[in-house]
DNA sequence: TACACGAGACGATACGTTCCGTCTTGACCG
DNA sequence: CGGTCAAGACGGAACGTATCGTCTCGTGTA
């Protein structure tokens, strides 16, 4: 569990807070992060909490870090789907994940704004990673190691590169380029490493666009 | 060139304007992006600019499209890098640039916060792809478009898929995932597509960091 | 003479801080 | 034990600052 306020205090008084407002501030910035997503306001969540703004400023120091902590506990309540051993269709389950996460995440994208206040801020970075990134990362590198030690890649497989690939081809399509991001899309993504093939064009079934 | 304030007019008085103070806006706002970052402000601008804000206003919707076109004006005076014919060296240049553009970028990364503004804003998205992304794009299609008509990638290859590998990998790992962003990678990148094999942990030579 | 211009006032938000008066809590003391 | 008391967290509200986008001036120019 996350510990926000937790600045190097003396400890001898290991500073007491109103656990139901906590509760209250994390469960309105969920709220409203689905309803105007990363452009809710410190004042909005105050509101909608009923809580005084100051409180709010006293325990996040500011709304990156409110974000973050309030996808982290919504996070840990999603069960992580069990890996089924067959290498492609775990891998197409986790690439398939990726594009729900970014291309239809509760309105709109919370990420690529998030990740905007995360370039000025590497001490809000560092929690995102720790918070948000790794546990994600973690089930898909589980699953990659897994299947190197049976054998079926090779030894020498770049596994975090892998993360990054699978990941950013998807996200880049949504924020930047706008290419479509189809279930094709997941299909080249895993063949380019299990058939070590170039992505190549091929004709296939489904196609969903990333318009909302 | 670009046409700023192109929102469609009667056409038939062809709105005279001052076409100093345009280019002053233009500069300031280039100026002011190495400084500051996206986190100028249309004010700031206007300041710099020695121009009223509303000046700015009538010719631009926003901050966005003002970036943009500041952006583009910038991007159409680099020279294009030649094409040697060597695919390899022409991919590794062309990686090394997005490394250069999306990490080294004036003032840490302007793209990141302006995606994150195109994302509620289809038409701001569109002027971004048209002026900034296609043109970046197309020089590399166009080497890699060449290559297969030469007959060293298959006829098959998915182009588009290539090119958001590529940038997408390196705007995620500065971005989101705060991975190493090292000329290794942009080797790795290419031997992906060159030699199909999977991404591998090579020892290689150079290593720098991302961390500005 | 029509209109773009520079300047800047304007109302509206949102920021982050600061005070208030109340209430909870842990530590101390009788 | 059980009462007292100070620290400090609380909800609430007002503060000054900053930026937004609009609007209105009076000037200058084509």
């Amino acid at each position: 569990m996350a510990v926000p306020g937790n600045a190097e205090r003396p400890l001898s008084r290991p500073r007491r807070r109103n656990v139901l407002s906590h509760q209250a501030i994390l469960d309105a910035t969920g709220q409203l992060l689905t309803e105007v997503g990363y452009g809710l306001t410190i004042e909005g969540v105050a509101a909608r909490a009923g809580v005084g703004k100051a409180t709010v400023y006293r325990w996040w120091p500011g709304k990156g870090a409110l974000v973050i902590e309030a996808l982290s506990g919504a996070l840990q309540r999603v069960p992580v789907e069990a890996a089924t051993g067959d290498l492609r269709a775990d891998l197409l389950t986790a690439v398939r994940r990726a594009i729900e996460i970014f291309a239809f995440a509760p309105q709109n994208a919370v990420i690529p704004a998030l990740a905007a206040d995360l370039m000025g801020d590497p001490v809000l970075a560092q929690q995102f990673r720790d918070q948000l990134l790794r546990p994600r990362r973690s089930v898909v590198a589980s699953i990659v190691r897994a299947a190197v030690e049976r054998g079926e890649l090779p030894a020498e497989l770049d596994i975090e590169l892998l993360l990054d690939l699978y990941a950013g081809t998807v996200f880049y399509r949504v924020v930047v380029s706008g290419e479509p991001v189809t279930d094709t899309l997941a299909e080249q993504l895993v063949d380019l490493l299990l058939d070590g093939k170039p992505p190549l064009k091929t004709a296939r079934k489904g196609e969903e666009s990333t318009s909302s």
